[in-house]
RNA sequence: GUACCCGUAGCUCAGCUGGAUAGAGCGUUGGCUUGCGGAGCCAAAGGCCGCAGGUUCGAAUCCUGCCGGGUACACCA
């Protein structure tokens, strides 16, 4: 509807002034009408007219070519020219979204690669991994809905100084290369004996120098094990033991989070080998150069930071490892999109890299959008740096939100708690920090999962009671109007989320929908009303549409709580 | 020091490809409610949109400078 109303908008402006101009069309208040245009004002400088002037001869042509879908046309403010639709044309616009998959098309025939997630195995798992896993699930939905074949990508990090760091932990308190004692831990206590093994592996590193030369040997073992295929030596079968239970305990995680599963992972051990290669290669064609030993690119020169691709050692860095990732992708998949989602404190450092890559293979950086996501911070603000070990767990998170959940005073089930977790994560525009607070998020009231939750179960408890005919019928009263244009805006929501691929503005529409219907709920009699079967046909529309709304951001909307 | 991100109500956040009186939620204050799930509805108080300039008919939005916070800056990821 909103599309159409712009082409024909634009049509007009052409056929009356000669020129040419987007318009774009916005949703006032409801008072000014259903739609308005600022063309009046874009146009005043380029016709030399004052704004009014224009709008008033838009009014008549709009008024008398758009009468088939416009009541009114008006003129307010400086110069807006609002618009607003025929009760019928209202009602005709949600019987042709109703039920349908909207596809915005913005991603359609386009293979999109969508990488997210990215936890290191033999590391603990922070908030942060929670947020990207989210986030991911949900840029790679949005793809979904605007047409795209989503490949759901996973880069871990099995190799590099991290894990090195990890395996002395390991070996130090089993006392030796004992891969046997391993036995003797748990399966519930693995992640978090990991975990720990970890922040002391890199203490060590920062506080003891022979330490420190332990760990860059286990750095060189590590990749050795890899090249020499190696699951024998005492060394070997340590780390391949606890690197699978680090993917065991990501596969758990995965589900309990109930996210779509990723149609691969791709472990750094598997890109390294392209990527040291490559960048020798490109080292010799000059992209890269030697500098005290080590292969950087020279990223200072370009207005970027100068970074290792390998080092002294002739060991890859993270650096090489992305070049090789992203090269395999490339060959993979010959992708028209690939879209990578971390951290934003990562940003400068994947420009360098990205940068580099451009330089031979300047057609997949260009389809690569690299998304920058803040930090997670619990309600008091505490920072997080995993390797200090004063992260914030995943699990906290996990823990905070069931422990809410318990003194909420009502009951609440599994996935009332996720709908709480991804909702207050995932309200917030990507890029700014997010400070969960997890009693705001399991709050039946205000702006949360839980309160949208129960605005569809209570919708549908209403459509439950009678199963008799919903029909729209061809006139809104106006405290059903309201409802039913808001209803309308729906599709222009999602369009808004895929299009700039940000989950918070379907957080943002879906509230202001339930928030809609609680005002017609209360004033408008649904069952026993004259207007019963028009009324339930929008509630249900309004059930349906929660519902598919939740949808997209990977939470649950069951009939009942 | 350099670069990037951020600074909107007491708190948590929208709004930022410039446009109508800057919006929500929580919290605070007052009211509604013997009915479809009140977990709601109605209303009030609360803002030099960090500060100062600039561009513009028009700036929370764009530009510059400053202040404050975060992050990254050579062999970590």
């Amino acid at each position: 509807m909103k599309r159409e109303l712009e082409q024909a908008i634009q049509a007009v402006i052409k056929g009356v002034f000669a020129v040419d101009v987007a318009v774009e069309l916005t949703r006032p208040e409801e008072k000014f009408g259903d739609f308005a245009t600022n063309a009046a004002l874009q146009l005043a400088k380029v016709l030399g007219k004052q704004p009014r002037e224009i709008a008033a001869e838009l009014q008549a042509v709009l008024g008398e070519k758009l009468k088939e879908y416009i009541a009114d046309v008006s003129i307010a403010g400086p110069g807006f020219v609002n618009l607003k639709l025929h009760d019928s044309a209202l009602k005709d616009s949600l019987e042709k979204s109703r039920g349908n998959k909207i596809h915005t098309g913005r991603f359609t025939g386009q293979k999109v690669l969508v990488e997210y997630s990215d936890p290191n195995p033999l590391k603990p798992l922070h908030a942060g991994h929670l947020y990207t896993t989210l986030v991911g699930d949900v840029i790679a939905r949005l793809v979904a809905q605007g047409g795209g074949e989503v490949i759901r990508l996973n880069y871990g990090g099995d190799v590099g100084l991290h894990v090195a760091r990890s395996m002395w932990g390991i070996i130090k308190e089993l006392g030796g290369e004992h891969p046997d004692k391993l036995q003797e831990i748990p399966a519930e206590d693995r992640p978090s004996w990991l975990g720990a093994r970890y922040v002391e592996g890199t203490s060590a590193y920062e506080d003891n120098e022979q330490s420190k030369q332990e760990i860059i040997e286990n750095n060189r073992r590590v990749y050795d094990l890899h090249t020499n295929n190696d699951h024998e030596s005492p060394f070997a079968q340590i780390y391949w033991t606890c690197r699978q239970w680090s993917y065991d305990y990501f596969r758990v995680l995965y589900e309990q989070l109930q996210i779509i599963p990723f149609d691969r992972f791709i472990p750094e051990s598997e890109v390294t080998e392209l990527g040291l290669k490559t960048v020798r290669e490109q080292l010799e064609k000059g992209v890269y150069k030697e500098s005290d030993g080590a292969v950087i690119y020279d990223g200072e020169s370009r207005g970027l930071h100068t970074r290792v691709f390998i080092n002294s050692k002739g060991l890859p860095t993270y650096e090489a490892k992305e070049v090789g990732l992203n090269l395999t992708k490339w060959r993979d998949y010959n992708f028209d999109q690939s879209i990578v989602i971390t951290a934003s404190e990562q940003d400068q450092y994947m420009q360098v890299v990205l940068r580099s890559i451009s330089e031979f293979e300047r057609t997949a950086v260009e389809r690569t959008k690299h998304i920058n996501h803040g930090v997670v911070k619990l309600q008091g603000g505490v920072k997080m740096s995993s390797r200090k070990g004063n992260t914030i767990a995943a699990l906290e998170i996990i823990e905070a939100a069931r422990k809410a959940a318990a003194e909420s005073g009502y009951e609440t089930a599994e996935h009332t708690v996720l709908a709480a977790i991804k909702y207050a994560l995932l309200r917030v525009r990507i890029g700014s920090d997010v400070v969960y607070d997890p009693k705001e998020s399991i709050a039946l009231e205000g702006n949360s999962g839980p309160y949208l939750q129960y605005a569809h179960a209570r919708a549908r408890s209403i459509l439950a009671k009678d199963t008799g005919e919903t029909k729209l019928s061809e006139d809104f009263e106006p405290g059903e109007r309201t409802l039913a244009r808001k209803l309308s805006e729906y599709p222009d929501a999602v369009d808004k989320a895929v299009n700039d691929l940000m989950p918070h503005h379907i957080c943002g529409y879906l509230y202001e929908l339930a928030q809609s219907f609680n005002v017609f709920y209360e004033h408008n009699r649904v069952i026993g009303s004259e207007r019963q079967n028009h009324r339930l046909a929008l509630t249900s529309a309004y059930a349906d549409t929660l519902k598919q709304g939740l949808g997209l951001l990977g939470i649950t909307a069951p009939d009942s709580m």
